[in-house]
DNA sequence: CTTGAGAGCTGAACCGCATTAGTGCATGCT
DNA sequence: AGCATGCACTAATGCGGTTCAGCTCTCAAG
């Protein structure tokens, strides 16, 4: 900026307010400043902008996942898309993190916030009992929960966040009317919040109906979890005829450690997947799945979040009810 | 700093030399202003510490993919994860960002070197015609080549690769020997440095055997090339009796598509897939793969960066050849 | 007893930007 | 003519560190 100055022949500070669109210079001399800048190739430097009050440009981005655990996922590449797409436009960066658990990743935004790193974070997973949320609020570090439920608990917090309660009720709607009284379940991590949600509301809708054969059953996502789980209930004695995983990789698993036991899919139970992606139609028959748009996931999230960067209040914003596709894996419960 | 330098009776400077490690205060002095340090909780502020010539203390990684291309892929969440590894001891941050081509990716390492955002950068996807190196080099951003081949023309890039070709050669080998004489490669995207690495090695590894039947065909990744190119070639006059598919995708579509048109795994042809995940174990028979250890890649490319940004010199490290697991898809030719 | 060297520490400058409190000048108003 | 007003701009300060040139002691060597 220095020399910008010099060669436009003004002082740093009436570079400062031309290349900031602050008052304080005329139009000649902002002009001529930007011309000088854009010859130099002059780029703010983010860290003394960050030093003089303006924030980091930059959010936070933390990913608890062993190592192991980051297999075949679309959702979080998918997400983290949209979430850019939206921080480009606003020349905010993404700093990004894969830690062990969720102590550590308390530890990361602890770290984050005291060195000035980033101005807010995005954050998955919640979990039921989950200690950020308390955390973010003492820290007063801006940030958008997604995936969580509505938490009034937090107000300084903005949710986004899909009705899974919605979305089973319907899926066990169709079920049901397509015949299927024995339902089970193949759920993910307990403890994450969603999962919760989507256990508690099939136990609700079983019992509005009377059905006595529906549950879940908790799992790590893996496909080999998948696949046990999915052995495990079909050579119960009251098979299931429909079974829900919650996501696209133990629903591909599971319809293929189907097929090995002599079950055909849908003919002798149904396979429907909460999660849709490529994955599932490179099984035959292809699964129906529920599909949610990630990329604008991500991009909602990102809004929300630069919205509260601007000052804005904490917002809760409900994404589309992912809808059912129907596809082959699907079918009329076969008699008793 | 000016809290910690009050409350332990000492000066600023002193402070810094304390909490630095360097010499010019007694060891006495040090652990005193530690502990206050400790105490106030203090931690550097990166901004300050970027402005005063220590640099930004974070590594830049830009993927070039259309938002949908982003699929199921386990390769770079693996890769980052080991990244992330090596570089959290250092405190490192990792900024990321998702952009729609290679331009576009030079753009965003102009700005971030302008900006000092960050300290040094880590490439994929190296290219056969590729602007990147040259626009590195021309910034002097430290950087770090994954997947490239060595590249003399540019002493001031480190490179971290596997051996593709010798890869290529054993993998030919192998069905070369279980009487496979007509072989087509479902390869990557053409222009990649590795998909034209394999795809020269193939034709070498043809032509010294005097082989006529082999060749590559380029795809885009997808399941859906992938599944479109099997039943071309399957459909042909002179079909293949194995493919081996650039990527896990691919050749699990592939093998569908085979099956869908009636050809048995591995009894009529012969599958292999260049990249170990979850999906090759989805299907039956299992996937023969080429499996590599992409969290250690993530890690050795981290830590030739750090060496990098240590001062030390560019160097290029060949990651262990990629093995081959035999699982299923991999048998005899059938007899013409 | 003087001198020199080194250890331990301080004060001030600096990094690149934003911001605030002036400064000088032309203009309009009375 | 005298004065307030507003505009265009400058000088100075601060953000939170690092660094470098001293400065003061102490202690050993001469």
């Amino acid at each position: 900026m220095k020399d910008i100055a010099r060669h436009a022949g003004v002082s740093q500070s009436a570079v400062s307010f031309a290349l900031n669109g602050r008052p304080g210079v005329s139009e000649d001399t902002r002009d001529r400043v930007r011309q000088v800048a854009e010859e130099l190739g002059w780029r703010p430097s983010t860290a003394a902008r960050a030093l003089s009050g303006e924030g980091a440009a930059t959010v936070g981005f933390v990913l608890a996942r062993p190592a192991d655990t980051l297999g075949v996922d679309s959702f979080f590449l998918q997400l983290v898309s949209g979430i850019q797409e939206v921080l480009a436009e606003r020349h905010l960066g993404l700093l990004f993190q894969v830690v062990e658990d969720v102590a550590d990743e308390c530890a990361v935004y602890r770290r984050w916030w005291a060195e000035h790193r980033v101005d807010g974070v995005l954050v998955v997973d919640p979990r039921t009992a989950d200690p950020r949320p308390d955390l973010l609020d003492e820290l007063g570090l801006p940030a958008v929960v997604i995936g969580g439920a509505p938490d009034e608990r937090h107000p300084g917090l903005s949710t986004v966040w899909a009705d899974d309660a919605g979305a089973m009720a319907s899926v066990v709607d169709g079920l049901y009317s397509l015949g299927h009284r024995r339902i089970v379940h193949i759920a993910g991590l307990p403890g994450l919040a969603h999962t919760e949600r989507r256990i508690r509301t099939l136990r609700a809708e079983a019992e509005r109906r009377g059905l006595s054969g529906v549950r879940s059953v908790t799992t790590d996502y893996s496909d080999a979890e998948g696949a046990a789980v999915t052995r495990r209930v079909l050579e119960s004695a009251d098979p299931p005829t429909a079974l829900i995983y919650d996501n696209d990789v133990m629903a591909v698993a599971g319809a293929a450690a189907a097929t090995e036991l002599g079950r055909s899919v849908p003919a002798d139970v149904s396979v429907v997947s909460w999660e849709d992606s490529a994955l599932c139609r490179m099984v035959k028959p292809w699964l129906s799945a529920l599909s949610r748009d990630s990329v604008e996931f991500g991009r909602t999230a990102a809004r929300e979040l630069t919205a509260l960067l601007d000052g804005g209040p904490a917002r809760t914003v409900r994404v589309p009810v992912p809808r059912l596709i129907e596809r082959g894996s699907t079918g009329a419960a076969r008699e008793a």
